[in-house]
DNA sequence: TTTTAATACATAAGATTCAGATGTATTTGA
DNA sequence: TCAAATACATCTGAATCTTATGTATTAAAA
């Protein structure tokens, strides 16, 4: 686990990323998605997650779906067309800045 | 210039390495360091700077010596001991991260 | 020469964003 | 049968940053 204020800034980058591979996928998912990727070292929280979702979605990014799984509802998200294009763009700026920080903390690749 | 939130988290980090790599340096300077290593694409807000600043220097991760340069007051920031401990910390931390982000975003090397 | 830009410190108000706690309800597995 | 996992979500508060503002000095340009 990484201290808290790393994942800072990056957690709608996570999740559009994340959406652009999966199609649609539903909030619990993307969370242990994450968890099992990354070896627990990044583990979103639900009090983080869904209120980045709904603004996402409150932002024509996101699209959602609703189904019963049994008696439970189950919201799925996935990313409209607009949402397509912001993760792009969103992973390709994650990845400059991530060289501009390579660079300034003189970090030699791993 | 990156997106405001990309930037979070990573200022102490940035704050940290730039002292350990010039010894001490004042406020304005590592703000003006910064900007010139990244080619604008990172600039510190003295509103950020200040406070981060004064925080670490309250954990005993700064020390300051304050100097007169003419009439004007000029406040040098160094590490600590345990400062320079907490930076190569923080550096390492911040690559592993990257290295983390890097395999969840599927980012091709530069 | 004056006045603008740059240097250099700093604070304060507000926004954003996240963590942690809490809550509800269902379903699976021990 | 009862605990743990699944799955949704909200709320409070803490942390951190942005924007704006303020003071004062010094260098450079008009």
């Amino acid at each position: 686990m990484y201290s808290s204020e790393l994942i800072k800034g990056t957690l709608k980058t996570i999740v559009l990323k994340m959406l652009a591979e999966n199609k649609r996928m539903y909030g619990y998912e993307i969370t242990q998605k994450v968890k099992d990727l990354t070896g627990n070292k990044i583990q979103i929280t639900e009090g983080a997650l869904y209120p980045t979702l709904h603004s996402l979605e409150a932002d024509g990014i996101l699209i959602t779906e609703t189904e019963y799984i049994g008696k439970r509802v189950r919201k799925y998200y996935s990313l409209s067309k607009e949402g397509q294009s912001k993760s792009k763009e969103k992973v390709n700026e994650f990845a400059d800045f991530m060289n501009t920080m390579k660079f300034l903390l003189e970090i030699k690749p791993a």
